[in-house]
DNA sequence: TTGTTCCAGCTTTTT
DNA sequence: GCTGGAACAA
């Protein structure tokens, strides 16, 4: 057999990783270091070396993307179909075992994945019947706790009425959530991982199945993984430790919504003849990007250690701009951008990194004004748009008539006169009786209680979406989806809704008959669940690509977060400012202090050839001017790998006095961003700095005075 | 039912 | 200082 191909291209350690024997393995793969690559030939080694049958082959993920990569890339080097392979995220894997096993699991045949923002309408619905207040019990909050409960695999019950007041009542609203859940045959997320740990866990029959059936489990992005999904992957690979993890404690940036960055280090306990690999060799960036990196993230205590190397040459040192606010470090930035562009670089090679979304703007409007594309990530994904989400609503309601979220969302949309006052009637009938809106709105209907028209209404709606139901029966899905369209009214809806938003809303419902028409071609479906059930399950746990054409030679801007995984041959890191990054909620707790660390790291190691770092003297938040201190992030980094740059002053760079930016070099007696003394005003930061010789004049900004223009010949400045 | 006004909130995000 | 959502008035 020819296995030339599968280890030929790797690296010793890749390759170690790669042909190891089957037992628990933990590779600990850095930046850029061929994670995927790693993966993807051990599954590949494993079907053609070891001879292990595709469909024994499971490989978990968290992000839709990352599976169709692998899958890809494994067809790619066998040039086998990888159809009986399980490849998929944590959440459609535990959706698909749901449906095979809907009863084990105490589910109704007819469940439907609910998305977050449909989560969040049912616990505010809770809550309003529980008469709570908003404000003092917001929903967010309650959902995060919620959430985070099923995380560690907490149900209500599980804790008793022992805690305080706060912890009883959000328990409450847990409890009443779940029945609500149950009874309404909807499934959260976090849900669907909880449901299936409890069905394997209680069903020994079945997870000897899957133990038996399972003969290797690959797990990429182990760091990300939290208590529940590796209380499965534990319960799944139990007394065979057949289970291949692949990760990097250094990019653990998500303990924020449930990630144990401890998983790894339990991991080493848990599997105590486990092999440990750690791939060290970057294939990505210049030596001075990886030094930097390095010497950053050493500043971490809580890491297993691991230390990126290049054989490809220093580069470029890495630059650093110190713009007098926020529309200077812009205005920077688009400069460099034109100048890589006119040098014939890509626009699509080019990154903007922020911290937080509200930092885009500035940047879109500098992008936009000198008519460069760009393209936005995060924002509203396709299936999360209002329209679709409402199309989706009626579909819904098709395939469960007790989705008390979706029949909530379309009883009046498009408007059929049944307002406040009738949904308020069908609620509390439902509460009463303990049954769904829509069996509630059924026994209105029969009672004849409300008030004749909204009976008439109700009624209406309720023939409408049972006609759909049954005209639709044996039609394509994108006939059904096209004959609701029409008939729920959502098109007359958008038709004639003033302004030009409808139009792009009746787009986008067009689009989502072309994605239930392309859905066919795609068949995941081995449980004999119906086209529709299978395509509302899709819209809700892929959410679908953000907007914008990939087509476009654009220039990316994203948060550090969504930039995890991804490579440009230019990044802006861009607010490196205390307060800014880290963020200020997490300046002085170590432990959060050490997680925006590691995003910087992330950050930082997307750059291929050349990473600029920029922060702000100045910067409005939230309508006040701001003067932050750089961040210490910059500071972490060796000064001799650093550049600074000066758009009308000097190249600051011990040692190095070669100016390599195209910019006017300039010297004056202080820097921007410098900290001065002065013997009236008392201590400040320098701002700008403007003329020469006699005329020379800074720019201060003193802690008490203000900001002042002094004249650096007269003014007697200290360096301070 | 729709448009206006007011007010809180304001890291990071996938499924 | 802006935005999105809720409350309110017509």
């Amino acid at each position: 057999m020819d296995f030339t191909k599968i280890i030929e291209p790797l690296n010793d350690a890749q390759r170690a990783a790669v042909t190891a024997p089957n037992r628990a393995m933990l590779v600990l793969a850095g930046a850029g270091s061929g994670k995927t690559r790693v993966l993807v030939h051990r599954i590949a080694w494993q079907i053609q070396v070891e001879g292990i049958p595709a469909h024994s082959i499971l490989a978990v993920t968290f992000t839709n993307k990352a599976a169709r990569e692998m899958r890809q890339r494994i067809e790619q080097l066998l040039n086998i179909s990888t159809h009986t392979m399980w490849i998929g995220t944590f959440h459609g894997l535990a959706h698909r075992l749901l449906r095979r096993h809907a009863n084990a699991a105490k589910l109704p045949d007819t469940f439907q994945v609910m998305d977050s923002a449909d989560q969040l309408r049912v616990i505010k619905r809770i809550v309003a019947a529980m008469n709570l207040d908003e404000g003092r019990w917001p929903p967010k909050q309650i959902q995060w706790f919620i959430n985070a409960q099923k995380d560690e695999g907490k149900r209500a019950r599980h804790q008793l009425e022992s805690g305080d007041f706060y912890l009883r009542q959000m328990l409450a609203v847990y409890k009443a959530y779940e029945e609500t859940c149950d009874r309404t045959g909807l499934v959260d997320f976090a849900e669907l991982l909880l449901r299936v740990h409890e069905l394997m866990r209680d069903n020994p029959d079945l997870l000897d199945f899957y133990q038996r059936r399972f003969l290797q489990v690959h797990v990429d992005e182990f760091q990300d993984t939290n208590t529940i999904q590796y209380a499965w992957l534990r319960l799944l690979t139990e007394g065979k430790d057949n289970l291949f993890v692949v990760g990097d404690d250094d990019q653990s940036i998500y303990g924020w919504r449930g990630a144990r960055i401890e998983n790894i280090f339990n991991f080493q306990k848990h599997y105590k003849n486990h092999e440990l690999i750690k791939l060290e060799q970057n294939y990505r960036s210049t030596g001075n990007i990886l030094n930097a990196a390095n010497k950053v993230i050493s500043m971490n205590e809580a890491r297993m250690g691991k230390e990126l190397w290049t054989n490809a040459g220093d580069g470029e040192p890495i630059s650093l701009y110190a713009a007098f606010n926020e529309l200077d470090e812009a205005y920077f930035v688009v400069e460099r951008i034109k100048a890589w562009v006119n040098e014939g670089g890509l626009r699509s090679e080019i990154a903007i990194l922020y911290r937080s979304n509200a930092q885009s703007r500035q940047f879109e409007e500098k992008l936009m004004s000198t008519g460069t594309p760009y393209r936005v990530y995060g924002g509203l994904r396709f299936f999360e748009r209002a329209e679709i989400k409402n199309a989706l609503a009626y579909l819904r309601l098709m395939a469960n008539r007790h989705d008390d979220a979706s029949f909530e969302r379309v009883i009046n949309t498009p408007a059929r006169g049944l307002g406040a006052k009738a949904i308020e009637d069908i609620r509390l009938l439902a509460k009463e009786q303990e049954v769904s809106l829509w069996q509630a709105s059924a026994l209105l209907v029969e009672q004849k209680a409300p008030s004749p028209r909204a009976r008439t209404a109700l009624a209406g709606f309720m023939d409408l979406i049972e006609r759909l139901s049954q005209e639709t029966g044996e039609l394509e899905l994108y006939q059904k989806v096209e004959l609701v369209n029409e008939h729920s009214g959502l098109v007359y809806l958008y038709q004639t809704e003033k302004g030009d938003r409808g139009e792009e809303k009746l787009e986008n419902l067009v689009e989502l008959i072309n994605a239930a028409r392309l859905f066919d071609a795609e068949q995941e479906n081995e449980e004999n669940l119906s086209e529709l059930d299978l395509f509302l399950a899709h819209a809700a746990l892929e959410a679908g690509d953000m907007q914008g054409d990939d087509f476009d030679d654009c220039v990316q801007l994203m948060t550090l977060h969504s930039a995890k995984g991804l490579e440009f041959k230019l990044v802006f890191m861009v607010g490196m400012e205390e307060g800014l990054f880290p963020a200020q909620q997490s300046a002085d707790d170590i432990i959060r202090l050490e997680e925006e660390r590691r995003l910087c790291y992330v950050g930082m190691t997307r750059a291929m050839r050349q990473l600029y770092l920029t922060y702000a003297e100045s910067r409005r938040i939230y309508g006040r001017e701001n003067y932050p201190k750089s961040s210490r992030f910059i500071r972490e980094i060796p000064p001799e790998l650093i550049q600074e740059v000066r758009l009308r002053g000097s190249i600051n760079r011990p040692g190095n006095p070669i100016n390599t930016t195209g910019f006017k070099v300039q010297s004056h007696r202080f820097n921007l961003g410098q900290r001065v003394g002065h013997a009236k005003f008392g201590e400040g930061v320098v701002l700008q700095i403007e003329g020469e010789g006699a005329q020379e004049r800074a720019q201060i900004n003193f802690k008490q005075a203000g900001v002042k223009w002094l004249m650096l010949n007269y003014a007697q400045l200290e360096a301070l």
